[in-house]
DNA sequence: CATGAATGAGACTTCATTCAT
DNA sequence: TATGAATGAAGTCTCATTCAT
């Protein structure tokens, strides 16, 4: 393979036990990320963690903005495979149909509500770019399932429209879950389908 | 009893030096916020950029903590008071004049992009807490408006839905000015002009 | 009067309300030092306490050296006070009498036992000279009365008598005032009669 | 659970290097305390006289109070090894015996004039339980030789005894090390014997 | 490959002291 | 005289990173 990496990671790990020490100081990582936060995930502390010195994860990786960065993306991915999951079988229209799309939803985020609220409160700057990609990847979900669902799209943007959902719901599911407001789940969810349905509707109604 | 020392401010500052000093600090505060994010907000810093020995900022605030704190608030009401003047002439219903709304909403938005970023971004634990007063005060902004315009509100919960409304205009709108998607202005607006005026007319149409 | 210092008093004292800043300055001192320490005991602490500016210690006092320098020599003349007070009517011989003296001492280290820890304890290297002076001065009164009970005082070294005497009830009962040991009150008062009796006797007797 | 914190010592030193550097650390962290006081010992000055960067201490010890009690630790342990040896072949009574243990301890503190000092003068109020410890562990070797001595103790209260003992000879003879005052060391030596057998043989004579 | 001791810049904070008002 | 705002050196401690072993 071309293209190597040099910023990326140092040492392309071809045997078992480098390839187990790179899990062992990701999973360190995401253990520390998790209890301490994007403050307290010192790499001294990732090391420790892992089992490994400190020196080990400059064989692995450029600096630890690559580590967490690594991190992140992993949790990231889990996280879009659970959501991923949550919406297999299409994206069928009608209130039903939304609002168990929405449940579904709510389930991951809550599952892992402590992930979400890490990633939604501490991420330093450099880490950032990675939920947008993650965004980015369900608006294409989401408009495909859409053009599935409405294949003569007329004059109706489905870009913009799946951008526009995966915008309100994510943010509205995730505030729910963070906030822990005085709206109970039930009514939250109530809401959330008669916006989803009624823009739906008003645009393919 | 001796040496009693106030937690929110050492010194309140009762002369003309002392409030112009404290008036420079949050400037800085605020310069340095939007330059380096806060991460990059150390005191040594601060005081360099306000001009004044790092001595001179524990005058007036306990920690760097109580700083940052402050220019966050002081960012926050500004924004506040942007939006809520983006509002001024009660909230009518009406796609319309829902749509002149946001529209001025992301004027302000836009407005104030880089702080916007940043403390969408950046903020770490500690200062976390003005975010959700600010929503929650928006909040009670639009339940007002909503009763205003209908009141008869049957069983329509209207907490819950000036909750997901807040939730949802903010992202919306803050996502586009913090992501540039290929979604344009116009079409923005007009999508999110749909989801809201669909919503409203399904809940009280 | 000649011989003025220059180093231990900026400006004398003349009006009355200078010498009234002065008695809150050295007060204040006092006040800081037995609640804080001598590491607890800074200007702007005891400034804020006498309710005078920083700046106006410093017309009084060169540095904070002079400052507690002033307040712990009044503290030990306080205390030679109360000793001394305890010691009037002459040192007489016999147990009796002896156990007297001890339990008056007693009582004053007990009646400022604060101020006896805090000077036992914390003295920075600069304020230390005060306590032998102190001491010696104790010296000198009690081989006076040594003398004047024993007027012949034959080849015994009275100078000697008096500064082991000195030395050895001042840190007994200090230390039992501090260490609060398992002896009690009467029985180390026992202890201490026949310690001295026995020495006054072997040396006189 | 993840990145555990002893508090004594961070990292137990197991390698030669590690051992080494902390003797380093020790030895200069005494030089310092013996040439500047518990007030110039700075942890800055420590690692400069250590040859050592400031993060090294801390790799070793959690924060500069435990460097200073180790510091602390060890040089009483020494002080008492050398105290201890001066008492070797148990406390006989007798005057000449009193005196020779007296001399034996004298010549001890006069070995240890500087760090006598330091302890004696200077130490900040979290330092200070060594001292009092050392102390309480003299007392039990001394009530130990008193019983050893005089098995038949009758109602004479042997521990108040001792502890009245350790004191008096502790003090005057510190005293007498830190006051050079005019009592030479013989006449000092024969007051002390005389009030110390005096006591004892008051006490079982 | 791995270690972990060592580094040293830089973080936050305190405090004795000065000086314009 | 008195003030108190301002200073800035110095203090304690953390942490990403390096390098000899």
């Amino acid at each position: 393979m071309v293209g190597e990496e040099p910023r990326a990671m140092r040492r392309r790990p071809t045997q078992d036990r480098s390839r187990a020490t790179v899990e062992r100081i990701l999973d360190a990582g995401r253990s520390v990320l998790l209890e301490r936060g994007f403050e307290g995930a010192s790499t001294n502390r990732i090391a420790a963690a892992a089992g490994v010195g400190p020196g080990s994860l400059y064989q692995y990786f450029p600096d630890k903005e690559a580590i967490l960065d690594r991190v992140v993306e992993r949790a990231v991915d889990d996280l879009e495979a659970r959501i991923t999951r949550a919406f297999l079988g299409s994206l069928r229209a009608g209130d039903d149909a939304v609002r168990g799309h929405l449940e579904a939803l709510l389930d991951a985020l809550v599952a892992e509500a402590d992930l979400v609220r890490v990633l939604s409160q501490d991420r330093p700057r450099t880490v950032g770019r990675r939920r947008v990609g993650f965004a980015r990847r369900i608006d294409a979900l989401v408009a495909g399932a859409l053009l599935a669902e409405h294949p003569d799209a007329g004059d109706v943007p489905v870009d913009a429209v799946a951008w526009m959902l995966v915008r309100t719901v994510e943010h509205v599911t995730i505030s729910w879950v963070l906030e822990a407001p005085d709206v109970g789940r039930e009514a939250m969810l109530d809401e959330l389908t008669a916006l989803v349905g009624g823009y739906l509707r008003r645009r393919w109604g």
